[in-house]
Parts: C-alpha cells; structure tokens; sequence
DNA sequence: CGAAGAATTGAGTCCTATCAAATGCCGTGG
DNA sequence: CCACGGCATTTGATAGGACTCAATTCTTCG
C-alpha cells in the first residue's frame, strides 16, 4: 500500500528539525533565520496522510495549516451535482489552508503518499503577529497566489485544449524546477481526470491532446509523467 | 466627455477628509482609528479616470495603490494575440495594484468616470509596515480575493453559458448590495463584451442568453442593467 | 436627422463533450 | 508463472453547445 513513494523526497526528514528539512530554502521558511527555525520546529507537527486522504474539507472547519514536505496535494472545489474544478496542486514546500477563515472554502487531499508539517492556525496566526516581517512574506506568497489564480483564469477562459494542456506541462515543469527537479521529463503525479478537472477539459480531450502531441513528436508520454521534447515549440503555443 | 457619470458616488467627496469618504465603512480603511485616518487622508491624493483610461498595465510598473470612491474599473490580462480575460472588476472600496510587484500582472482600466484615493506604494507599504493590524487586514483582503478568484475558476471550467451569466448577475447584485446598493435593479456599468471576457464567452453568447432569459421572464433587460425578477430561481440555476 | 458604435439576431460550423467500447496496466491469487 | 479482475487510459462515433461570420436593429450623440 505504499506503491506512491514516488519522487524523491526523503521521508526519513519528517520529525527532524526544520532546519534539516528539504523544503526550506524554497518555502516561506525561508524568510526565518536558525533560532526562528528552532521556535518553528517547536509548533510544527509531522503528519503524512495516505493517497485520496483529505487535508482540508470544503464548508469543515480548518483548524490546521500544513506545509507539503513530500508529495502532492489537489486542490478543488466541488458543485453539489459533482462537477469538481482543481484550483492548483500543492507540491512540497507550499502551504495548504493559510488562505481559510472559519470554514474552508476549498478541499484538499492527497494524490499520493504526502508528508507535512502541520501548525495550529491559533499559533501559527500568532507567531505571523510577531513576526511582521513573516506575516509580510505571508502576504507576498498570497499575492503571488493571486496572480497565479488569473493566469488560470485566462487559460480556463479563453485557451484551446491544446493550449491548456501544453501551458499545463510548461507550467508543471517550471514548478519542478523551483524545488529542485529541473529535467524535460515532468512528472505527472496526478491522473487524467485531475488534469480534466484542472484545466476545465474532459479525460477523454485531455488523453487525446496528449495523444496528439506525443503523436507529433512534440512530447514523449512516459510512465507517471511526459518527456517535453520540443520544449520551445511548446513555448511557442503558450505564449500565442 | 462626461456621459459616464452613471451611478450615485458623489464626487464632490473627493479631496475631503478619509473620515468623510462614503466607502470607509466597507473599505479596508474600516479598520483604522479616527487618528488614523487623519493620518492617512496625508498620505492620499484624490485622482479621476475617464472612461478607458488606464490604471494599471500589465507589465509596466505600478509605483501607485488605489482606493475606487466612485465608478468601476475593469481588470484584466491580455494574450499577445490579444485575447483578453477580465479577471475582476473593482467597485468602489476596492483596492487596486496592491497584489503588484516589480510590474503589474494585469492592466486595469476605468469603465466609467472613475475617482480613487491615490496612495504611493512604498508610503503604503510603510504604513502597513508600522500598523500590523493593517497589514493584516490586507492579507485577509487577499486571502478573500483568492477564494474569489477560486470560485471563478469554478465558473469558468466547469459552468455551461446560463449558468455563468446567472451567477455573474447574481454575484453583481450582492456586489452592490454590500456597498449599499441592495436592490432587485442591478446596474451593469460594463458592455456585454466586458462580460463576455469576464465568463469566457462570446459577445453573442451572452446576448442570447441574456436575451434568452429576458423571454423566460427570468429577469428584465433594462438600460445600463437588469432586474433580477425570479431571483430564486436564478439561485437554484446557480447552487446546481 | 444621420452616423457610429453597441447590441441583437440569424445561419452554419467547429471544437469539445458525450456515450460507448477497447486496450493497457497492476496487483492478486490460483 | 499466468489468469483474472478492477481501474485508468485510450480510441471511436456521434451529438451538441458555443463560436464564427454576417446582417439587422437599437442607442447615443453630434
């Protein structure tokens, strides 16, 4: 039961000091210095949550923040009749739930095995209240959310299914470069369905544009992931 | 060159004292003492855009945070090919440009006649630096913004053409009714091609639809805005 | 009153969704 | 080791919703 212990994040780090761990250089931790690190660690929780196990609960209360330190999280809202659409992944190093108030206005669960750390939002909220300079880095990091957010807003809008599914692959890879796995082989960790849910598509358009572009020579469809071969043209079509 | 005058700001408020202004109660500036304001009011300039006139543009820098009194702005992110997607529109007691760093990451212009509090950014950002309390408020601003922007990725991916219109006439009238415009009459200061690159439609499409409903007697097509005459019903359209 | 822009309406097409079936992939258990 | 079952993905055929192109009507304003 343990088949998605995929890429390469050391579990092992789980419930060693902050300090030690692998995502700090590119998480808001990086904002910290050795002995705000330390008063950190103090707060934080390790917790690992199995493949489909919820983080976080649209409507629930959520109490609790988590920094990803391995794995995958999806991130969606649900329609009452079912429609899901996937607001982003959280990859290691980002934060799940700084954004709720008293109920969560989105849901989160894993896609595989996830390790994080988990903080109080009462302390957590209290040490960014010390802390202003972390309370600002906070913002930061929302704003760069936000910004993120409308570049989706305009892919879900007003791109083809072609465009989403290589700006999707682009961006993908460049969020892997950021933590540390830059290659033209981008994992995919999550499935067809999520990538539908993702860009506002189908599985069945999703799997055909792939199809496609691997047809075309522009991709190369491995297992768990896609081989960008022709990386600038696929700029090309991104940019339009 | 001053048709657009349309709604009930009085911009004979512009210029006097933040203590006067008519979106304080709703604006983050709800936040600040009397002193405060005062305070304030030292650091702000009163400003006017005619219609079209820019803000902000998307990749030029954005020294300038504003604070819409009166009037709408339209928010938005263009494709070279110029596609557009309209990611917001601000009303008054709406920030605009504090989600900017180095450059804008969206262009934002005026709709109508537009009036606004000018404050430079690096003062503001002083500001908030001194009085966590506001830098706080802001963030929670952000943070709503995101669940915002989350739910229209929701509406984009996932909502047919009803459905988007629907809940967009929805989400204008409680965006009124929160500044005291609480009315069954909701006032559209955008064309129907604002609001097409705001749902991710065609003009066409929203015309038909608008129309569409007009003939259900859904709701009543009526200058410059609709009436929402089965308000319920438009909700279940919306909640499905 | 007439021109220019905005909005509506109409006809036809295309892209993507839908429905349905086949194929591939693993992990299980014989 | 291989057959089996369940699930994810791919592939195919068809339909439909929204787009495109084009023309008309409605507004606004000089």
């Amino acid at each position: 039961m343990d088949r998605n212990l995929t890429r390469g994040h050391d579990d092992a780090l789980v419930g060693q000091g902050c300090l030690a761990c692998g995502t700090r250089s590119f998480s808001v931790c990086a904002a910290l210095s050795a002995e705000e690190l330390e008063l950190l660690h103090g707060l934080a929780s390790p917790v690992r949550f199995d493949p489909k196990e919820p983080l976080l609960v649209q409507g629930q209360s959520a109490p609790t923040v988590y920094n990803i330190t391995s794995g995958t999280v999806r991130l969606y809202i649900l329609l009452p009749d079912g429609r899901r659409q996937i607001v982003g992944f959280a990859l290691p190093g980002d934060f799940i739930g700084l954004s709720m108030r008293e109920t969560a206005s989105i849901s989160a669960d894993a896609l595989d095995s996830v390790t994080a750390c988990a903080f109080s939002r009462m302390t957590y909220s209290a040490l960014a209240n010390s802390k202003p300079f972390l309370l600002r880095r906070l913002h930061d990091t929302a704003n760069q959310e936000l910004a993120l957010a409308q570049e989706q807003m305009m892919l879900l809008g007003r791109r083809s299914a072609e465009e989403k599914v290589v700006c999707f692959l682009l961006a993908m890879q460049r969020r892997w470069a950021r933590i540390g796995l830059a290659s033209v082989t981008v994992p995919l960790p999550m499935g067809r369905q999520d990538i539908a849910d993702f860009l506002g598509l189908t599985i069945e358009t999703v799997s055909r544009t792939l199809t496609r572009l691997a047809r075309d020579r522009v991709i190369l469809i491995v297992p768990d992931g896609v081989r960008l071969v022709k990386g600038d043209h696929m700029a090309m079509i991104a940019a339009a």
